[in-house]
DNA sequence: TGTTGACCTCAACTATGCTTGAGGTTCTAT
DNA sequence: ATAGAACCTCAAGCATAGTTGAGGTCAACA
């Protein structure tokens, strides 16, 4: 009697019941799990099911997200908590400073993009030696490419 | 007499000192032209030349990427102006102003985000219906798909 | 039992922002 | 004149973050 279908007392979900919980495309789930994000074991017909621990998962996902964090990062911080159990209050507390950390860098990167870019509004100088716009030691290393080899508008003597 | 060999009075650059100049590769600006964000003409050998107006574009380019500006909005800003005379400090006050106030938002929309973070890094409720983090109103619109459907976790029955 | 919706896999496609390589031409210095 | 650097085009590849579609199976309700 109501053990798995029509509604009842669940603990198994499908991936259409994840998705529409959690607000994500079911090929959404798919693809996380392929990156190893989530977790699934198959029920005897070979369709995903779920522990309800997985919602959570997903929403520190997504939140992790909003912050800028790639899921290759995200992956790797939630691979050290097991799938099967819910994450905990002490989880969600290392997982969600760590992130903010990062997004206060962000954050502090762009702002100082911000002023920058409000100096230089009067200036419009960009000049690559002078200009703190152009500079590209402070302002967000998003690319971790190396250093660029600036060579300079050396040249002062054009007409 | 020093046309345009050696060192001297160049109005005319090659793909090889833009990229050199203003620290992009030649394969960027190449893609950059294709994009249509810069444009060169030929020389009688069929190889790109560029006026130096085209080094303060490249500039403008780089900084709107920082401010997290896409291509093909730097793109349109800028295909209001001619490609064949420098920026003005008008034409770079349109732009600067622009872009910061899309970058304030960016800020903004981040602050609030890791302000929720904040508070939840306490609480880690993460409930879809109750914290704002799991709230998609006020933070961050980065993809403008269309409103997800939030189905809420109603089942609080669950054992 | 039958139909229909939900599910399965796998490959291919989208978009952004480039880089890399092959195969060939041009420029510049000596 | 010739070597070598710099340039050309075009196609393919990479990384991120998914979506879409084809072809087929499964589950749940009537």
């Amino acid at each position: 009697m109501d053990k798995n279908t029509h509604e009842g007392i669940r603990r198994e979900l499908s991936v259409g019941e994840i998705a529409r919980r959690s607000g994500v495309a079911v090929s959404t789930l798919h693809f996380y799990e392929t990156k190893g994000l989530i977790e699934s074991f198959r029920n005897r017909g070979n369709q995903r099911r779920y522990p309800r621990s997985v919602l959570r998962r997903v929403a520190v996902i997504k939140v992790a997200q909003k912050t800028g964090i790639p899921l290759a990062e995200i992956r790797d911080a939630l691979s050290v908590l097991p799938h099967d159990r819910p994450l905990t209050a002490h989880d969600w507390r290392m997982l969600s400073e760590t992130w903010k950390h990062k997004l206060d860098e962000r954050i502090a990167s762009l702002t100082a993009l911000r002023d920058h870019l409000t100096d230089c509004i009067g200036c419009g100088c960009l000049s690559m030696t002078d200009c703190p716009l152009r500079n590209p030691r402070d302002v967000l290393g998003e690319s971790g490419h190396g250093p660029l080899i600036l060579e300079e508008e050396a040249d002062k003597g054009a007409s």
